[in-house]
DNA sequence: GTGTTAATGTACTGAACGTTACAGTTCATT
DNA sequence: AATGAACTGTAACGTTCAGTACATTAACAC
């Protein structure tokens, strides 16, 4: 029987945090991005339990007693790593639907919403996080909750603002922007990201992934549209 | 700083399966199924890689002999635990949609269908269930698409041979059944089951499941109604 | 009953992991 | 240049775990 390769995984303190001391110095606050960086593609790849801190520290070359140095613990490092990755994500998140010309075609601007919603959900980085996030969100539900705002929830904020101006111009039929704004997410985005998320390819094969964005922002249009 | 508890965590060949031998006693039979069940509870609650095979083999009172006997790993072990979970999935799915009258009004057999998808998908097992699959997608692919195919797959399925049939009456305009199908699985289980994988209360406080079913199933329809 | 095979219990191995202690090094300030 | 604080490297500790060896016990066939 071939011994493969004995992988092995630990962890303790399931929520501690003394508060995480600042780097005061210069080479400290590279480290510690350094750190958060290396522990961002480890935790990605391999999810939280089974990622090594001795892995961490050997991509960056630092060592161990700075891990603990400024995060206090596994678990620490895996939270400050999900914030900064949140915190990021927010700030590249530049929503369209303010962008476009007020008067244009409604149509063709939810479609290239629907376009770039899926290109952002679909990147590689983000369905690792929601990987990560999903499998942990009942060790760290604080977190779970810190993602989803600062993902999925802002999204929805987003779209569901430009549905109530339309609707408020008389260009949409949408007393409801909130539930609206979910059920355009629903529709756009969720078959592609499911099935990535269970490691399969966005759309079976053979079949055109925006077509499916045409018949998804057409049947939306067909329950708002000014039309009853 | 107080210890709290060291959880260890351990694994071992990626993905070897020497052909699982079968119990030839009745003893073994239940000791095999008995271990199956304890399993699902451990790696449910704690995924795959926090939960230990010792775990497993105190809860039901056997060995770490047997579970190598059977399973050859823990790898084994999880996916067979799996497999049994996706058969029971299937045979217990009996859907809707072929029961009701065929005369039934539409939007009544849609919004039961809707209430009995999302009472399904929401039970905790089923919420565990998808979390281990998605946290575990990259390392079990095969076991990721098996149960795919034997929960969500499955469903689409017999929806879209309902939709498929109403088309062909003259009931709806469907004339894509397989993505209005998905389409409403979208629209309808999405957005709970993704706030009770992130590990919050599938609605919102103050708001309405059985609102938000109603106000997908109104939607889906407007698209397929026979009106045009 | 007796003998053969399957199943189990015990106890162990070796390795990996999170965490810490401590000594050495670099940095910032004066 | 000196001094104290922040930082880092090394090496270890204690624990946990998957997997194994082997002797014992239960099940079955005759």
């Amino acid at each position: 029987m071939p011994k493969v390769k004995p992988q092995r995984i630990a962890e303790t303190r399931p929520a501690k945090a003394p508060p995480p001391p600042v780097p005061a110095t210069r080479r400290g606050e590279l480290r510690r991005a350094a750190l958060i960086d290396a522990a961002r593609d480890i935790f990605l790849e391999q999810g939280f339990a089974r990622a090594s801190i001795d892995e961490v520290v050997q991509r960056v070359g630092g060592s161990k007693a700075s891990v603990y140095q400024y995060f206090g613990s596994k678990e620490g490092l895996f939270g400050e790593m999900i914030a900064h990755q949140c915190q990021q994500l927010i700030d590249s998140a530049e929503f369209p639907g303010r962008g476009g010309a007020p008067g244009a075609d409604v149509e063709q601007v939810l479609l290239q919403f629907a376009r770039r919603v899926v290109q952002l959900f679909l990147a590689p980085v983000r369905i690792a996080m929601h990987r990560a996030m999903i499998a942990e969100a009942e060790r760290f539900p604080e977190l779970a909750e810190r993602f989803y705002e600062a993902g999925p929830k802002r999204g929805l904020a987003l779209l569901s603002a430009y549905l109530r101006s339309q609707h408020e111009a008389g260009t949409l039929d949408c007393p409801k922007p909130e539930w609206s704004a979910i059920q355009f997410m629903n529709l756009v985005r969720t078959y592609p990201m499911f099935r990535a998320l269970h490691g399969m390819p966005p759309m079976p094969e053979g079949e055109d992934l925006d077509e499916f964005l045409q018949h998804a922002v057409r049947l939306f249009l067909d329950g708002c549209r000014i039309k009853r």
